[in-house]
DNA sequence: GATGAATGAGATTTCATTCAT
DNA sequence: AATGAATGAAATCTCATTCAT
């Protein structure tokens, strides 16, 4: 199962990087035209011909290359689960996480960058996934799944190998784990979707939001 | 204007607990029925007929007491938006924030403990909310007037207040707000809405968090 | 037939002038408000609930004294089809139509100026019927029946008499009537219906009419 | 305005004559069930699933043809109260209108004729213009200044052309003309809407018509 | 492949009428 | 007599999907 989960998302990722190739250029701007929507009126409330519409093609076309209406979502939900979770699974990324990393702020400093960069350019794709999964048994399931088994798994690894050198306070891993992606979290959907007109220097912010994870908000002497 | 936010908030929890006495017992099946599918479903995909299905009554019985679909939404989401900031505003919780409390970290438990009974209580009502909130422009005006024009300032002068003290780090009041917030909701969304069948025994998490919160996750000497 | 027609008219008046007596007060406004809606937008197009609304009672109140919505506009398009060809069958009007007047003019002239009067009295009354007779059957079939056996046979054997006496040019009688009643509705419906705001002095506009009626529009020497 | 108000009825006239061209052959039939059964029930009492049926389409066709069932009454009024009074702004009845007729009867003749044909051509769509204009305060608007301020203007002219002449005796225009139209629409309305049963020989009668509106109905020596 | 007219199931909403109070 | 909540049938309208061109 966890071998599937790891398969899934490995074909999952290379599927999409092939699809956006072979992509005529129709069904590209039926995709864009779907994830705008999908973003701004959630995906239930969006009918198919407003998308025909924005993407300046024909009804019929849509269904040409997308079974269903939920199909079209999938398209678009999938490779952006894929692509969430990725850092965790990638060979590219394993560098960040795999790399000995002698801090342990250091690390946070580099996901916190990462998946801030990440979320800004996914804006719209994220809000369509936060919104539609909770509604949606099937990518619950991956996303638990995907969740549990990989991403935890090789965090709380990462934690304890952290806590044994030293670096970070004992305890159950998961709640240090908490801790981190609450920040982490926090500092992302404040600055992406929250109040992203506020101008922030991100390197300043970051550091901000790590020293306090790590040091706390009690006056230090 | 303030002023008007703020009044209108009284109202509206006056209102709807009067409401609340008021109401016939097919129109509490109707709301207990609506907000039921409509946080199983979201309210795009939540028919009418469902709800008036679940609830027991004839589908006509719903437009009587709910001029439109969108107009039960809003008598459901009204009045938690209202409950979920009431802490900040009403009498008895003035208690637990006037009051001087010595230590900011008692503070913070007080609420975290607070709004985490809260949110279990209330917790399909909430998930209506945050799903809702981002597609209707209007609640989302709403919201946003509420909470930087009444939530954020008290915190700011709470945290002034603590700062000046030398209970709290110096630095942009802001940010002190993010990263609390940031941990208090991390706990309250985890156990509340993604694992809320993991089993924890609050108060010791709750101490956990805040004592991340304040001391950080550094090794301490 | 003749007969019966007859009967149903005298019948139909004389329970009229009964019920206005025997009326409540709200039966009163109940018949008010249906009037005034009716006849700003039609009987299909008003709703039960808009009239119970407008005369301050409860919807059930309209259907303890009307069994249906039907009955309603019934109740209020009878009497005002009898009220409108009553003065052909009436004893009091009788003196107008069959007094020996000597002059065909003045008659004209008389029936002119009283269902002018008529009209202005009842505008909204004469709008519903004018509006619901076409689409109603029986209506149509009590109208036809009325105005055929009873109104043009009057009028014949009024108009025969004036041929007879050397006042009104020889041809069919049904022609003579057609341009006369031509020329009275024509000025009632518009002064009373198309152009009510425009002032106008009745004796004289009558008299015009009336006298190009006899005489037409040609130049005379 | 007015310059406004004669482009939009040249343009409606163009628009409507290019639509039935463009038609396919499922909006012909829906638009002839429409105007049969809005002829037959009045507008507010017809259902589209009415219409559908008898158009032999799914309800569904309907609207996507017409956006709303108020669309689908505009389409068919529209063009017709175009037409109605089309004669007065056309080129090919401009021949009627501004030929200079020697004898004003000669001239009434002729509009009598034609506006007689014309109600017999298009008496289900008269039907639903008299009775929905009232109800609709747009088209009436429409009407209105369509009428005041195109057709009274010309035939005010007209009428003072002929009486300048001494073909027609003094007096206001507005009466002259609300004598002759009487004398047309009595007519018209008469032998097309009320009995349409009774035969008759067209000439005689808008010989006849037309003769006592230019001499009158007194006997002459 | 692309189109867009057509469909019919189903969504929201209206409304005349009933009936318990 | 009066009320007004409740009903459910029917009305208008939407929409994902199909299919002939």
């Amino acid at each position: 199962m966890t071998q599937d989960v790891d398969q899934w998302l490995k074909d999952l990722v290379r599927l999409t990087d092939e699809d956006d190739e072979n992509r005529t250029e129709k069904q590209t701007r039926i995709l864009e035209a779907a994830i705008e929507i999908f973003s701004e009126k959630g995906y239930a409330a969006t009918s198919t011909s407003e998308i025909a519409q924005r993407a300046g093609v024909a009804e019929g076309t849509i269904f040409r290359h997308y079974k269903t209406k939920k199909d079209l979502l999938l398209t678009i939900v999938g490779p952006i689960m894929a692509k969430l979770v990725a850092p965790f699974f990638m060979r590219d990324f394993t560098k960040l996480l795999d790399k000995p990393y002698e801090r342990v702020e250091d690390f946070y400093r580099a996901i916190a960058r990462d998946r801030l960069v990440f979320a800004r350019q996914n804006i719209k794709l994220l809000k369509i996934l936060i919104h539609e999964v909770p509604f949606n048994p099937e990518l619950q399931g991956h996303v638990m799944n995907v969740f549990s088994q990989h991403v935890m798994k090789r965090l709380e690894r990462l934690v304890k190998h952290f806590q044994d050198e030293g670096q970070l306070i004992e305890g159950p891993t998961w709640r240090v784990i908490r801790s981190t992606i609450s920040t982490i979290i926090g500092l992302v959907v404040t600055h992406v979707f929250l109040v992203p007109a506020y101008p922030i220097d991100d390197e300043e912010e970051i550091n901000w939001a790590i020293d306090v994870l790590m040091h706390g908000l009690a006056k230090r002497n």
